[in-house]
Formats: structure tokens, sequence, C-alpha cells
DNA sequence: TATTGTTATACTCTATAACTATA
DNA sequence: TATAGTTATAGAGTATAACAATA
């Protein structure tokens, strides 16, 4: 059977961060699968066309650094993205080297629908929370993985 | 810049869920390395570890279950564990076809070294929170990935 | 016929380095 | 010389199917 939050032993598997954190992402990933079956990249490529939607307009180091990934996965990301219209890359006025990413008008409603879809997936992962603890829960992890993030900006000059 | 939680807008990354998750996993899995560096597996070899040392003696579709993984990927966990003498695979009286994990004398004292060690990294991946905001949110988390696992019990019966 | 564990294969995600074109 | 983006390669992690031994 799978381990209850019951038994409260300090050493047991249910009390190991490791442990509950690869549980909750891999369900959460698995619960997504449906939801974003017709878009590009999964969870990852809804997080790129969340920030093309939102703008304003970045180009794509500042976009790999937001989202805590490598720049060279970001490209095969956007080139799938790009592929079905749903963001496009634009020259930088300002650098000839740089491109700034933004999503097209398909791209936008695309996006809109998928955050609907989201929230249910969302409320599906949490349900295990008594409703009241569910704000409590999400602003905790937002300070644990913004904490992390900014620790640890990934493609730090240097590395 | 990473995204700080001042921003404050519903439709910003810092409060996706998925964005939080694999950001603080993936924190998680960096910030473990050093601490489990000799240890075969990383944090998936430690919970196997878990499980052996803990006892009592499972068979391996137990241990895969309670895991939340593949019975076929546990067979490589424990076959490196086993390679260094970590854990043992015993024949199990009741049952020719199935094996017995436990973890030798050598595994049950690196069991305890990385513990030690993994306390200081769940410490650290937890520092952004006030410190009486963590028993809390691991609370929270716990319900929410035994809630998953308990939803999935992956390897059921039929698939 | 179903189950335990193993092996092989493939597909995704990630990490690294090398390359181009610009700065 | 350094940076933005791309490409290629290799390594993990995961999923699937097929197999041998046993129930």
């Amino acid at each position: 059977m799978a381990p209850l939050p019951t038994t409260g032993h300090p050493d047991d598997l249910d009390h190991d961060l490791g442990w509950m954190l690869g549980v909750a992402f891999r369900a959460y990933v698995k619960a997504c699968e449906v939801a974003l079956q017709d878009l590009p990249g999964g969870p990852r490529g809804y997080q790129v066309l969340t920030i093309a939607a939102r703008g304003p307009a970045r180009n794509q180091g500042a976009i790999a650094e937001e989202l805590g990934i490598d720049r060279t996965v970001l490209t095969y990301l956007i080139d799938d993205l790009e592929q079905v219209d749903l963001v496009a890359r634009l020259p930088d006025p300002a650098d000839r080297r740089s491109r700034l990413v933004i999503a097209t008008e398909p791209g936008r409603a695309a996006w809109q629908q998928h955050r609907e879809a989201l929230r249910h997936v969302e409320a599906h992962v949490l349900d295990p929370l008594p409703a009241r603890d569910t704000a409590t829960f999400r602003s905790l992890l937002q300070r644990v993985a913004c904490g992390a993030q900014s620790r640890d900006p990934l493609s730090d000059p240097g590395g």
C-alpha cells in the first residue's frame, strides 16, 4: 500500500522531502497529460506560452532564466511552439543577436484555454488538502520555489 | 531576474503549480548531488535504502509501489545498491518467484550517514520559509503526495 | 492463466560542448 | 573577448513490451 500520513515515524518515506516533492511533481505532470496533450512541450511549453502571452516581449536568455531551464532546451520548445503558430520570434531592434518571443493571436487564445484547463488539474492535485489550506500551501511552495530560483539563477556567468 | 513572490498577478509564472513543483523538485535534486554522490541511484537509491533499512523485508513489487516507481527501474536501482553491498536480495520462503530486499550492515550504516546529510539538504531547500512554517509546509506537502499515491497506485492491476 | 522479476527498446528531459553571428 | 542563439551528443529518468520462472 501507499504510505498514508498516519504512521508518524520520522524515518518513514512520507517524511522524506525528496519523496514528497517527486511524487507531487510526477502526479502533477501526469494529471496535465490530457489537458495539455495538444500543446507542444507539455507543462514546459505552457510556461513558455505564459511568458510570451503575458508580455512584455523578452529574449530567449531572459525567458530561460525565469523558467529555470537551460537555454538549449528552450530553443527546441520555442521551435515546436512556433511551428504550430502559437509564438513568434521577432528581431530585437536593440541587438541583432537577440530575438524577442511573443505569443501570436492564436497563441493567446490557446493560452487562455489551457490556463482554464490547468485550473482543474491544479484543483485535482491539491484535492487532498482541506479547502482552507490550499492558499497556505501555494504560498509556502511559492516561497520555496522562488527562494531556490534566486539562489541558483541557472546559466550563471562562469558555469 | 528570477520571479519573486511580490508581483501578485495570478497569471504570473510563480503562481503556476507546475512551475513551483518543478523548480522545488529540481532544486532538491541538485542540492542532493554532493550529499549523495557516493550512493548509487541518488535520491531514488536513498529511498530504496530507507525501505530496506527500516524493514520489515519486502519484495520488489511492494517496494516499487511504495516508492511510486515502475518495477523495471527498481531492478536497476537494486542491482547497483547490491553491487556495492548496501542491500541484499534474499529468497522469499513463501514464494520462490519473489525476492526480499534488506539492507546489509554497511547498508544500514550508510543509510544513517546519508539521512543525517539529507537533513541539512532539506533545511537548505526549506530555508526561504519562516522557521515556524516549515512543519506546516511539510505536513501539507505530505498530504498532497500521499493523496496522489493513493489515487494512482502505479503498477495497478490492469495497466 | 496470472504474477515476480528481468531484459531490451524507445522516448523524454537534462547537461555539455562546439558552432554562428553578432557585440 | 564575450554574448545570443543554435545544433549535436550523451546521460539520466521513465514507459512499454517481451521473456523466464513460478504460482
